[in-house]
Order: structure tokens, then sequence, then C-alpha cells
DNA sequence: CAAATTGTGTACCATTTGGTACAAATGACA
DNA sequence: TGTCATTTGTACCAAATGGTACACAATTTG
């Protein structure tokens, strides 16, 4: 017998690697072990209820480990560390992300919006905190945002992490304190 | 009566708004206004040959109107700005980045991978060919596409264009001939 | 230990999916 | 004009889809 939390990450990986149409339920059920009756048990509103936990999860995980960590002190290589190993290096693709690309945009949109921006705000806090001016800062958030979410699209693109791990070294270098 | 020519650009739009998955055949028949006996007579793979004539589609246009005036004395601001008014400054989205973060992607890895190859080949010879060493231009070329690509995802993620464009922006400052 | 609660598997459902068959309409062309 | 190939709509199909119903097993909890 399991409970909701353990399947949370389990779900995510899934619909890291099929999306939210590729992820059917038949694979859901074979991949977890689970029946549906499982399933809908703890999620009644089904595979959307699923992704929503997922986004859900995903946004506390990066409040917790990035967000925060950003506005009370933390470096920015610190944030970049914590990046790389989430993405393992580039080869794990983010679920924001590529929700943000497909039609299931439309159902998360608010969830999608509200992650980068958090990050957005976050970011903007640190480089004001650098001794940046808030115009200056503001293009840098941006600037790190593009690069992370560019550098994962391309590496899953050609199946290559160097063109995340080039976009992290280049941060690393334009944004050092 | 029209022909597959005419065809391949009102698919693109189509998988560009719903995604491989998500365009059915029903809603393509129904927006494009043909039965599925005209779409399989133009298509008889089905909805893998559309995705891969739009795939081809778009290369072509790409090769026609991006790499080959890179490679023969095009400047990058030329490209920025062709690169800007095909992706809507930020409003359209990229299909082949799209279909490299969904399921899609192993149906179509090898078109997506030459798409991206192509565009940094280009890049390292226009970069080499401004002056740049070998080493540098192959990381402003990765640099160009991240920025670009990123910037994309962004814009859609927020719903507004000013990821795209900044990133433009700095593109432009940083890689001036 | 009994009773309520929670978790689980299976059988089932209507709908939608991508795809096919084929006859009728349309066009090019001699 | 008559022939032939292409184009088009419709009726069909098996398979897969997300979702529900429900009986049974495993827990908690009084």
């Amino acid at each position: 017998m399991r409970e909701r939390a353990d399947l949370i990450p389990e779900l995510a990986e899934i619909f890291r690697e099929y999306g939210f149409e590729g992820a059917s339920l038949a694979f859901i059920t074979e991949r977890t072990g689970l029946g549906k009756g499982s399933l809908y048990n703890f999620f009644p509103g089904g595979k959307a209820e699923m992704a929503g936990a997922v986004l859900e999860h995903i946004s506390r995980w990066f409040e917790e480990d990035i967000f925060v960590p950003l506005e009370q002190g933390g470096s920015l290589s610190e944030m970049l560390s914590h990046v790389k190993t989430y993405f393992a290096g580039g080869g794990r693709v983010c679920l924001v992300g590529m929700f943000a690309l497909t039609e299931t945009r439309d159902q998360f949109a608010v969830q999608i919006a509200a992650y980068f921006e958090r990050w957005e705000v976050a970011l903007v806090a640190y480089l004001v905190r650098q001794g940046k001016h808030p115009a200056e800062a503001q293009a840098g958030a941006l600037d790190i945002l593009v690069t992370i979410q560019g550098g994962l699209t391309l590496s899953r693109a050609r199946n290559s992490p160097q063109y995340f791990l080039q976009g992290l070294k280049r941060l690393r270098q334009d944004y050092q304190g």
C-alpha cells in the first residue's frame, strides 16, 4: 500500500518522459504498478489532477531549494549548482517549460507563469542585493532564466549537455558577485 | 481543389498551436476544411507524414533565409531581424523546439537534431569570418541558439515577448561585427 | 476485536483516436 | 467530348483513450 505523496515524483518522471498527452492512463498504471482504482483514489480528477500535483510539487521544491536561498543570502553560484544537479547536467527536461510549449499550456497557464515569475523575482532580489540597479537586475534575471531554459531545450534536442553546461558557465562568469 | 504544398503551412500552424498529439485528425479536417480522403491522399503516412513534411518545410525556409545568407556574407543583425519576424517577436512558438521536448521527440529526433546542428554550423562559419577563434566562435554559436530558444520558451510561458526580445537585444550587443 | 476508513484490482463504459475503403466528383488532356 | 488520373467526402473500423462502478483487501482506530 502506498500513499499519494510517494506517487508524485514517479508521475513527474513519467510526464517528463512522455508529456501530458503522451502519458496514457494505461501506461501510468503499468509504470507505477497501481491500478486505476488506486490512481483515481489519490487523484479523483484524473490525469489533470496528477499533473497539477506534480507542478505543485516542483514549485515547492524550487521555492525551498532555489528561491528562498537566493533571497536570503545564498550565492548565484550556489543556485546554478543546484540547478545543474536538478536537471541532471542537462539530461533532464524542465517539465514546466515543456508544458508551456504544448497544448497542455492553457490548462496550466497560471501555474506555469507563476513558476517563472517567482524565479524571476528571486533573481532580481539577488542581483539588487549585489548592488545592481533595478533595470540592470531585471535584465540579468531574464538573461539567466532564458539561458537555463534554452540550454535545456537544446541539450534535449541535440542530445548533448553542452548547451546547458556552457550556458551555466557563462552565467557564472557574467554574474559572479 | 487544393494541392499538397498549400496545406503544409496550415498544418504547421495547427501543430504549433496544438502539438503533435494534441492535433487530432478530426481537428485537422475541421480546420483545413478537407476530409480524411484528401488528407490521406496527400499524406498517405498520416499524421506522422504531415509533421515530417512540416519539419522539412521549416528546414528549407531556414536554409534559404537564415543559414545560407549567414554563410555568404550576411550580417548577424540581419539574421536576428529575420528570426524576430519569423517568430512574430516572440508570439510564435518554435515547432522544432516543441517537438524536441515532447514525446514526439524520438519520432523526429534526426530532423530535430539536424535543424539545430545546421544552424550552429552556419553561426560558427559567420563568427569565424568575423575574426573569432574557432573555440570562441563555437561558444558564441551555442550562446546565440540557447538565447533564441530560451527566449521563445519563456515568452510563451509568461505570455510576454520581453524574454525573446531582450535576448535578441543582448545578442546584437555582444556579437555586433 | 469490530467497525469504519482507506487502498486496490478488475470489469466495464462511451467516446475518440488514427486509419481504411470506396464511390462520386473534379480536373487535365487528347 | 471521352478518357484517365487526381481529388474529395462519407461511411466504416479496430484499438486505445480517460473515466466510473464496485467488490474485495488492508489498514487504522474506537
